[in-house]
DNA sequence: GCATAGTGATGCAAAAAATGCAGCGCTTTG
DNA sequence: CAAAGCGCTGCATTTTTTGCATCACTATGC
């Protein structure tokens, strides 16, 4: 949208932190690139950058702005996808932010399902923790977010909620595989592999070892949930997980059993988005997908 | 904003129907402006207005785009008061809708009571019904939005509600002038007047009157509430009103008792704002001083 | 302590874009 | 069937934007 340029302008050296090296970015020599800043200053009715001898650096005003340019052209990319949607091609793209556990099975799982109805949907996936991801929604960078126990919910707008126990996770060889239920107290005998204390599910753990008096020594501790279960599946040690990380089918070479829920009472898995976005018609049909997925999960 | 003039052409040419007569508004010529529109159109990347044989009409996609640029240029317009706010100015423009209710007491003592505070901020008060009330938010056309029982609230983000009994208004020197309380039959013995049919206030006692039998016949039927009061203070007939738009103080010649309860519960006098809108700092900054105006009315 | 490399700003001429004018083809209206 | 209103377009003109060269300034490195 060539009205909107400037925006990209603004942006570019929002980025790079100097006209001179946005100007390559965008095509265009430093001096004309300057003055449109400039003008831009003249019209807004304040300038947007403080000027520092290594170069431009958003001032508050700025960051006000900057945060108005990301919101608008999500809002304009928004009505394109519903003017897609309105001559009956349904195109568009739905970017996610998420908890690691969801990468295994969950998400390839709703993304192909969905793809098989709207080939031309498109989708990013961008893995993160329960902090960053409320970030991502706030700049735009994620339109939805799919997290185990977000740590502000400031921003977020929820969606959905559903519960998970907090899971063992081992070999089906293990001594304790074949239990149904398993007291915390128990795991603490054996090899400990725990997700790094910014993941939900160690935050419970810590919370309910701390309860009676104990501090979690991990054997390993990893910020892969995959190193989570490959290491419980080939040693002797015992893993920690969220159900919908597990799959019981894929894996008959595990064994995954809910801790007590007197011991760890287990935390909520988050669907949602910006609070008072409108997301677009891509995202909003997914995310009613993975909604009733989850219910029926 | 001149990056943003083409939104201002699309505008003009939604409001004349024709580009000739968007052309004169504009000061441009037609073809600069029908080619601007043109230009827009391809990039867009799909036509927004149907070429009727007697002009321009929007298509579903120019609807759809006529509201992105709506909520872009508030939006534009929230950021420039919060930047005036960094600068310690506190400039702004807040547009309130309300009902007839709040406009000989409330309103203007608590505009009056915030310009005293901050006097660079200047109002618009829209007077309508609970029905347009809330079309008004959806066009921007209003930031706030202060009604008695509104009819959809689909778009309607409630910020703050309390409770209204319905009150009867007669002259001080009504036969019923000193009762504390007053069920509906009693007033039906005398002359009413009422509200018109879109008033919450008439559709409360209107369904109250139904509940036993009988249908409201009034004296007087009026879409304007100062009537309903003059009609009553100067006649012998009755009229009804919530407490917001009456004084006790300022009309020492009338008499304002409640209905019972039991007769009509009542309703709610909400305040609020489009959903999912981020309000103007001076729009916020006044709906918090209405919130407690209200409270402790 | 001084050269160097990096920054944003600016005057001026060239290039690009937007505009105004006049006129075309079309449809509805009286 | 003429008149009036509509959107559209070719072409000359005006306005705006851009690129180049250069200035003034400030950290950084030897």
């Amino acid at each position: 949208m060539r009205h909107l340029l400037i925006y990209d302008m603004i942006e570019a050296v929002h980025r790079s932190g100097s006209i001179r090296k946005a100007a390559e970015d965008t095509n265009i020599t430093a001096s004309a690139l300057n003055r449109r800043i400039q003008a831009f200053e003249e019209e807004f009715g304040s300038e947007i950058f403080e000027r520092l001898p290594r170069g431009m650096r958003l001032n508050p005003a700025g960051e006000l702005l900057l945060h108005h340019i990301r919101l608008q052209r999500q809002d304009l990319l928004r009505v394109h996808s519903q003017v897609a949607d309105l001559s009956g091609v349904r195109r568009g793209h739905v970017k996610i932010a998420c908890s690691q556990a969801l990468l295994p099975y969950f998400l390839p799982r709703e993304i192909s399902k969905y793809r098989a109805e709207f080939p031309d949907v498109t989708f990013s996936v961008n893995v993160r923790d329960r902090i960053q991801a409320e970030q991502d929604l706030v700049t735009f960078e994620s339109d939805l977010a799919l997290v185990f126990e977000p740590a502000h919910m400031v921003n977020f707008e929820v969606l959905h909620a559903v519960h998970q126990p907090v899971m063992a996770v081992m070999s089906a060889a293990h001594l304790l595989a074949d239990r149904k239920s398993l007291r915390l107290r128990e795991c603490l005998e054996y090899d400990l592999v725990l997700p790094a204390r910014q993941f939900g599910v160690r935050v419970l753990l810590d919370q309910a070892a701390a309860r009676f008096g104990r501090k979690l020594e991990p054997a390993l501790e990893t910020d892969s949930f995959d190193m989570v279960r490959h290491f419980a599946a080939y040693g002797h040690g015992i893993g920690f997980q969220i159900p919908v990380g597990l799959n019981d089918l894929a894996r008959p070479d595990m064994s995954f059993i809910p801790i007590a829920a007197r011991d760890i009472a287990g935390g909520e898995l988050y669907l949602g988005h910006l609070k008072g976005r409108t997301l677009p018609v891509a995202a909003l049909k997914f995310a009613n997908q993975v909604m009733t997925a989850l219910s029926y999960a």
